[in-house]
RNA sequence: GGGCUCGUAGCUCAGUUGGUUAGAGCGCCACGUUUACACCGUGGAUGUCGGGGGUUCGAAUCCCUCCGGGCCCA
C-alpha cells in the first residue's frame, strides 16, 4: 500500500526526522532476552570525549555501524553500545582550569564540595590559584565536565546515523567500570599475574609519571659526542664517547662488542672513571655497536633502555644517581664517597638538573685533560613519552605490573596463539599484532602517577616503626569495589590510623588507561555485575579499531581476556585505515587540517559522508574527498526520486503494490530480476567477508543501470498507456511488479550505507523500519527470474543507447522521434534484443518500422553499446516543448 | 636498518586463482530541459598499469631489483 510519495523529495532533514522516530520506536533498542547465538556483540572503541571528534572518527565508525545494520537485518540482535574514554591528562588539564582546582590524593573527601569557577573561558588558572581536592573530588569534577562533551559527541553519532542502543552507552571512569578494573586487577594479583617490583623504569620528568613501553616514541634529539678517557691500571687512556657525560659517577662499567679487535686486550681487565676514580670492569655484549662512536661504551645505570638490558643481562650494579625530579640526587653516592671526585660531586653535580650535571662534568674533565677535544653535534635517538617533551629518565620505582608475555615465553606463546585465532580483516594486520607481541621485552607497566584514572585498589600496612610494608598489600572485598585507597580506609581500620604507625597507606597510583580500556567486552558485557548478560554477548564478536593501536588496545584486551577468561575476546577484529589529506599526509589535529565533522555532516548530508566511508575499504587509507560525498549525496537523491517515480505508475497514494513474483511475466523484468538476485548473492558474500565496499559496489553498479536503462525500459509499458486499475495488461502488471520488487530489494541492500534516504523511501509505502527489515535473498529472485539471462537486459539498454546515440549525434533532443532506423545487432545478443522491441522502440521513440539485421563479421564494437550500431536512420520533427 | 602496505586515466579508486582490445565514478568535451530527478539526462575522448630485468604461448597480476609515498618497530 502506497501511504505517501512528496511531489518533491529531498536529503534534507531526514538525520533529525528519523534520529528522533528512531529512538522513539527503539528501533535499536537491544532486546537482551536472545540467546548467544541470536546476538551480535560488538566492542566498541570508547573515544577520548575530551579530545575532539575528527574526520577519522566518522569514518571508522561508519564503517562499524554498515556491519552493524547489515548484521540486524540478517536476523542478529545487535549489541552496540557505545562508550566513552575520559581517563588521561587532557582531562585532568580541562578539570583544573575549567573548575579552578588540583588533585592532591593526600587530602580527605569533601562531601557536597564545590568548586571556585564554574568555566573560565579557555583561560588558565595559576596552579597558586588552584583549590587542592582529594582525588575523590576531583573526579567527580572530571565525571561532571566530561558529561557535557559526552552530550556532543553523542548529537554527533547521532547525525552519523550511527545505530548504537543510547541506553547502553558507558564511561571508563564511570563506577562500573572502575569495579570492573579494580575487580580485574585483584583478580590478576591473587593469580601472580599482577606483581610490584623496585625496578628501573621509563619516567617523565614533566608529567612526573612512569611511562609504559606502548607509550613510548622514539624521535630525534640533539647531543654532543665527548670524547672522555678512562684509565688503565698502567695509565693508558680508553677513549669512550658518549652523550651524557653528567652519568660517568654512575658509570658501572664499559662495554664493547665480543668481535671487536680493538678492545680484545681490554676485556676481563678493569678501568677507573676520570674525575670520580672508580673501578668498573670492561666486558663484552653484542649489543654494543663497534661504529658507533669508539665503539666501547660506558653503561651507568640507566642512561637509556640499553643500559637496562646490559644492567639485567650482565648483572652488573645499580648506581641511580637521576631522581624522579630530574635532578642529580643530593646524597652522595657510596661509591664515590672517600674517592678523589667525591668534592666535586658535592659541590657541582649534587641536586643540579642534568643540563647543569653535564657542565659541571664537562668543566672538569676539561681541566683534568680526560677530555681533550670538543664535543661533537650529533642527532641521537631519544625515548620520549608520547604526550612530552622532554627525554626520559630512567629512574628505580616501585612499581605494579600485569604479565603480558614479555618475560615468559610460556604466555608469550599462548598470546601468539590467541593473535591466530583471530580474524583480522584485512587480515595482513595479523603481523603487527605477532610483531608487537614477539617484540616485548618487559611484563605491562600499569601503575600512573596520575588523578583521574582507576586507583589500584590496594593499601599497605605501616608497622610498628613507621616502615612501610610494600609486601604485604591490603586487598578490598570485590563486593565494595570501586574504592578510592586515598580517601577510603581499608576494613579494619579508621581514616584516622592513615599514615601513622601501625596503620596504613593507600597505594597513590591508578592504573595506565590502557588497564581500563583492555576490558571493555567485560565492562559493556556485565561481567560479575550481570552475568545473565555476559553470557549472552561474550565473547563478543567484532573489535572494530585503527591500526596504531593494535599493540595497545587490541593486544591488552587479548591479554585480559585470555587471563581472566581463557578466551578470546572476539571473533573478528575489523582495522580501518587512516584518512589522508590532499598531499597524503594523515590528517591530524596538529598539523591543522582537521575539518569539523559535524559540518561535513550538515553540509553534504550524512548519507553522503557515509557513502564516502563506506567506499573505502577496510585497512586502506583513504583521501578526504568531497567529490565523494557529492557523489553519495547525488546516489541518496537518486534514491529518492527513483523511487517516487517507481512508486507512482500504480496511480500514487492509496494504491496498492503488489510483490507478487508470479505476476512478472515479461521476459525483460524477469532479466532484470535474475541480475537482481546475482547482485544479492554478490552483496551478501561481501559483507560476510567484511568487504563492505565490494558490496556497495555492485549494489550502486546495479542501481545506476537500473535507472538509466530498464526504468527507461519499461516506463511507457508501467504508465499502461491510459489503462485504468480496472483492466490493467498483463505487461504492465509484470513491469509494476518487477519494479517494486526490485526497489523493495535495492532499499535493504543500500540501507547500511544510505540508512536516511531508504528509510525515507521505506516509510512511504512499507511499514516498520528498512533497518529491522530482513537482509534480501536471491531465491525468490531467482525464481521470479526463471531461466531469464541477466545479459538480456544488457543487451536491450545496448540497443536503446544505439537509438539515443544517433540523436545525440544530430545534436537532437531525445524526444525527437524516429521514423525509421535499422540496427546492426551481434549474433549473440539479437533474440534478446528482438525480445524487447517493443519496449525498445517505445523509450526510444521509434515510431515507425524499427530493422533488427545481425551484424556482420567485425561490424561494430563490442565496447560501444555492446557492438550494436545503428546503420541507417531517419530522424522526424521533434514536438514543441511542453511549457515554454 | 627491519616489518607491513601502496604506486593503474587529470583526480579518487576497482581489477577475483596470470587469459580477448585494462574498467568505474568524478572531472573534461559536445548536445539536450523527455510527464522521477538540473543536486539532471544523452553521447564522446582519455592510460609506457612507478622504472628496469626475469618466468611464461601469454603478466597490471608471479619472481628479482631499483625509485617514490604511508604506517609501525628499532
Amino acid at each position: 500500500m502506497v501511504k505517501e510519495v512528496p511531489d518533491k523529495v529531498s536529503t534534507d532533514g531526514l538525520e533529525t526526522k528519523f534520529d528522533e522516530r528512531w529512538t522513539a520506536e527503539g528501533t535499536f533498542a537491544f532486546d537482551r532476552t536472545k540467546t548467544r547465538a541470536e546476538i551480535y556483540s560488538i566492542d566498541t572503541p570508547p573515544p577520548t570525549v575530551s579530545g575532539s571528534l575528527h574526520v577519522g572518527h566518522v569514518f571508522s565508525y561508519t564503517h562499524t555501524d554498515v556491519v552493524a545494520r547489515y548484521k540486524r537485518m540478517q536476523g542478529r540482535e545487535v549489541f552496540y553500545p557505545m562508550g566513552w574514554d575520559d581517563n588521561g591528562l587532557p582531562t585532568e588539564r580541562r578539570v583544573q582550569n575549567y573548575f579552578g582546582v588540583r588533585c592532591d590524593p593526600s587530602l580527605p573527601y569533601t562531601e557536597g564540595f564545590e568548586p571556585p569557577h564554574q568555566g573560565t573561558d579557555g583561560k588558565n588558572v595559576k596552579p597558586a590559584d588552584q583549590i587542592p581536592v582529594s582525588r575523590r573530588n576531583f573526579i567527580e569534577l572530571c565525571e561532571r565536565l566530561t558529561a557535557d562533551d559526552e552530550r556532543t559527541f553523542e548529537e554527533l553519532w547521532r547525525r552519523l546515523g550511527l545505530s548504537v542502543d543510547w541506553a547502553q552507552t558507558y564511561q571508563t571512569i564511570g563506577d562500573s567500570s572502575r569495579a570492573t578494573a579494580q575487580r580485574a586487577f585483584l583478580r590478576n594479583l591473587a593469580r601472580g599475574e599482577a606483581y610490584q617490583a623496585e625496578a628501573p623504569g621509563l619516567w617523565d620528568i614533566t608529567f612526573q609519571t612512569a611511562v609504559a613501553q606502548a607509550e613510548l616514541e622514539a624521535r630525534d634529539y640533539p647531543g654532543h659526542y665527548h670524547r672522555v678517557a678512562f684509565h688503565q691500571s698502567d695509565g693508558e687512556p680508553v677513549y669512550i664517547e658518549t652523550t651524557r657525560p653528567e652519568l660517568i659517577p654512575a658509570v658501572v662499567a664499559l662495554i664493547a662488542h665480543p668481535d671487536d679487535e680493538r678492545y680484545q686486550h681490554l676485556f676481563g681487565t678493569t678501568v677507573t672513571s676520570p674525575l670520580f676514580g672508580v673501578e668498573v670492569p670492561v666486558v663484552a655484549h653484542h649489543m654494543a655497536e663497534p661504529d658507533k662512536g669508539a665503539g666501547i661504551a660506558m653503561c651507568c645505570t640507566f642512561g637509556d633502555l640499553t643500559d637496562v638490558q646490559w644492567w639485567r643481562e650482565l648483572q652488573l650494579p645499580t648506581r641511580s644517581i637521576i631522581g624522579r625530579d630530574g635532578r642529580v640526587t643530593g646524597d652522595l653516592p657510596e661509591w664515590i664517597a672517600g674517592g678523589p671526585g667525591a668534592e666535586l660531586f658535592e659541590t657541582e653535580v649534587a641536586g643540579k638538573t642534568t643540563f647543569s650535571a653535564r657542565k659541571a662534568i664537562v668543566d672538569a674533565l676539561t681541566a683534568s685533560g680526560d677530555m681533550p677535544s670538543a664535543p661533537v653535534a650529533t642527532q641521537r635517538k631519544a625515548n620520549f613519552y608520547e604526550k612530552g617533551d622532554k627525554p626520559l629518565e630512567i629512574v628505580t620505582s616501585r612499581q605494579w605490573y600485569i604479565r603480558n608475555g614479555g618475560r615468559d615465553q610460556g604466555l608469550r606463546e599462548e598470546l601468539l596463539a590467541r593473535g591466530k585465532e583471530l580474524d583480522f580483516h584485512p587480515d595482513f594486520m595479523r603481523v603487527r599484532y605477532e610483531n608487537w607481541v614477539g617484540g616485548l621485552n618487559g611484563d605491562w607497566l600499569i601503575s600512573r602517577q596520575r588523578f583521574f584514572g582507576v586507583a589500584i585498589p590496594l593499601w599497605y600496612p605501616i608497622d610498628a616503626s613507621g616502615e612501610v610494608d610494600y609486601a604485604h598489600p591490603i586487598a578490598p572485598a570485590e563486593e565494595v569495589l570501586p574504592v578510592d585507597p586515598t580517601s577510603q580506609a581499608p576494613a579494619g581500620y579508621t581514616e584516622d590510623q592513615r599514615g601513622q604507625a601501625g596503620g596504613f597507606v593507600g597505594d597513590a597510583d591508578v592504573m595506565d588507561t590502557w588497564a581500563t580500556s583492555s576490558l571493555t567486552p567485560q565492562i559493556v558485557g556485565g561481567w560479575e555485575r550481570d552475568n545473565d548478560l555476559f553470557e549472552r554477548v561474550y565473547p563478543m564478536d567484532l573489535r572494530p579499531q585503527g591500526q596504531d593501536i593494535i599493540r595497545t588496545w587490541l593486544f591488552s584486551t587479548v591479554v585480559r581476556s585470555h587471563l581472566e577468561n581463557k578466551v578470546l575476546p572476539w571473533k573478528n577484529a575489523t582495522i580501518s585505515g587512516w584518512i589522508l589529506d590532499p598531499d597524503r599526509k594523515k590528517m591530524s589535529k596538529s598539523k591543522g587540517n582537521v575539518v569539523t565533522p559535524m559540518d561535513l555532516l550538515v553540509e553534504h548530508g550524512s548519507d553522503a559522508v557515509r557513502y564516502w566511508a563506506a567506499s573505502a575499504r577496510l585497512g586502506t587509507d583513504a583521501a578526504f574527498e568531497v567529490g565523494q560525498m557529492k557523489i553519495g549525496r547525488r546516489l541518496a537523491i537518486k534514491v529518492l526520486n527513483a523511487s517516487k517515480f517507481a512508486l507512482s505508475f500504480g496511480g500514487g497514494a492509496g494504491s496498492e503494490i503488489a510483490l507478487d513474483p508470479a505476476a512478472v511475466t515479461v521476459s525483460l523484468d524477469r532479466s532484470m530480476l535474475a541480475g537482481l538476485g546475482g547482485v544479492v548473492e554478490q552483496a551478501t558474500a561481501a559483507l560476510e567477508a567484511y568487504d563492505h565496499t565490494r558490496a556497495l559496489e555492485v549494489t550502486e553498479t546495479f542501481f545506476w543501470t537500473f535507472c538509466d536503462d530498464y526504468l527507461e525500459l519499461v516506463k511507457d509499458r508501467a504508465y499502461g498507456a491510459g489503462a485504468d486499475s480496472a483492466d490493467l495488461t498483463p505487461e504492465t502488471t509484470s513491469a509494476r511488479t518487477s519494479l517494486a520488487i526490485a526497489l523493495d530489494t535495492m532499499l535493504r541492500l543500500l540501507a547500511p550505507y544510505l540508512p536516511f534516504a531508504t528509510e525515507e523511501v521505506w516509510s512511504w509505502w512499507r511499514e516498520g523500519s528498512v533497518h529491522r527489515a530482513a537482509w534480501p535473498v536471491a531465491e525468490p529472485l531467482r525464481v521470479a527470474g526463471g531461466d531469464a539471462d541477466p545479459a538480456d537486459l544488457a543487451a536491450a539498454g545496448h540497443a536503446l543507447a544505439a537509438l539515443r546515440k544517433v540523436k545525440s549525434e544530430a545534436k537532437a533532443s531525445m524526444r525527437t522521434p524516429i521514423v525509421a532506423a535499422a540496427l546492426a545487432v551481434p549474433a549473440g545478443s539479437l533474440a534478446a534484443v528482438e525480445t524487447a522491441v517493443e519496449d525498445i522502440k517505445a523509450a526510444g521513440r521509434v515510431t515507425g518500422p524499427l530493422d533488427l539485421v545481425a551484424a556482420a563479421e567485425g561490424q561494430g564494437d563490442q565496447a560501444v553499446q555492446g557492438g550494436m550500431v545503428v546503420t541507417s536512420s531517419e530522424l522526424g520533427e521533434a514536438p514543441p516543448r511542453n511549457k515554454g
